[in-house]
DNA sequence: GAGTGGTCTAGACCACGCT
DNA sequence: GCGTGGTCTAGACCACTCA
């Protein structure tokens, strides 16, 4: 059944149940088989199952009942955010419903300000990589998102970084980098001179979003203030109790 | 070393590790003990210390580096909202260092309106347990939050409802309700009419948070508006890349 | 009572990082 | 090469729900 060992059988279970909620092999509200019968079609442990059923379940994907059974969540198509989804606007953008395009609008190098220094963990004046791109969702500006990394981390020339990635796919592809964590601040603001870009007008409310990508060492490696148009796009997140 | 079997024994771990953490006995940075090193200590099998480190993790307090070791994360202090607790607004205000009051505005009962009644899967004209509640960080008003509730899942007198718990323990107590999952949709807002009693002015911007809380069986229980000032209170959250 | 998910054990082997 | 975390197995017993 499973002959592909390049993976692990968890993660190629994982996208396989995945797959079959997200057909509707297993229809919202429906009861999924029992984790021994999952087991035995797969030909895996008991214990195997349930490390990827835990996974679905924080993700608000499916829901438990001890001595009853495993349910898809009805609600779940409601919600374009499920944990770790809030800084990759791509990604949020697509799973609103809409077509993403991206655009770089700048690339370029600046010195770090004192506040750039201190969140970056390195000294004023050093040279940053700039990044400003916009977000489209079918063809309506929605997210600007300004970032800025050490411009020492950067390891190939600046006119070949594509700004029309994922940022974790230009951190790793450009930066060798791979993310740990991410936090991320939420304020709501007025929309001011990102305004123009965003297509609203001056005194309009916006969301902001100020991301910091970690790497497991710790070490700050992208700060970034994104502006979001929650008129069209509304981050909605599930979050499982626990 | 564990003798009470009420709890889990991985509960128990659970908050052991911690505690040390918060105590500073595995200070930020600091390497953990190995998973092996852990499970003799506590004379339990590896797998049990896993599934505890496994739930530190995905939260951001320490980061796994296979050939390495486990670390405390360093920034995980700077975080008020790990996973699951941007609903818990009585848990944000103290996570982000202030004391916390919570003032019962309003308790009544008013009859859903169309919208209401699609939200809570009932009919429109239903009578809804209607709570307007403020919350206080260090005696400034930072929360407004307006709950809606069916009336017929009320198990007590409406008087014995006290509106000062936080919203989970509300749910428990009065209604026999227990929560399995939240979602919430996050909005810029301008402060209109709830700018008095947040004491700011109609042109401020705050957060509006739309929560709905739902049951195992994917009955939605209770739904919310909520306005935070975002100017004396920032939700920052972490998430862990996996 | 039968079947479900929740907890736990004691092993095994693998992938990776360091020295 | 050694120690780390990552994956996986094949059992066991418990707590719970439902007929």
């Amino acid at each position: 059944m499973l002959v592909t060992r390049s993976k692990p059988i968890s993660e190629q279970v994982n996208v396989i149940l995945r797959r079959r909620i997200g057909n509707g092999v297993y229809a919202p509200g429906q009861r999924l088989p029992s984790e021994s019968e999952l087991a035995n079609e797969f030909g895996v442990s008991r214990a195997t199952i349930r490390t990827v059923l835990a996974k679905l379940a924080v993700e608000g994907l499916i829901l438990r009942k001890q001595g009853d059974g495993t349910y898809v969540n009805k609600r779940i198509e409601e919600v374009n955010t499920h944990l770790g989804g809030l800084w990759d606007f791509a990604h949020l953008i697509v799973r609103s419903g809409f077509e993403v395009k991206i655009e770089a609008l700048e690339i370029s190098t600046v010195k770090a300000t004192e506040e750039d220094a201190l969140a970056l963990a390195l000294d004023a004046g050093e040279e940053l990589l700039l990044m400003k791109r916009l977000f489209f969702a079918d063809d309506k500006p929605v997210i600007l998102a300004n970032n800025l990394v050490p411009l020492s981390l950067l390891a190939t020339p600046i006119e070949e970084v594509n700004g029309q990635l994922q940022i974790h796919k230009i951190l790793r592809r450009y930066f060798h980098q791979e993310i740990a964590f991410v936090t991320t601040e939420i304020f709501s603001s007025l929309a001011g001179e990102e305004a123009k870009v965003l297509a609203l007008s001056p005194q309009d409310s916006l969301l902001k979003l100020t991301t910091r990508f970690y790497s497991k060492e710790n070490q700050p490696i992208i700060i970034g203030d994104n502006y979001l148009n929650d008129k069209i796009l509304k981050p909605r997140l599930v979050q499982a109790w626990s």
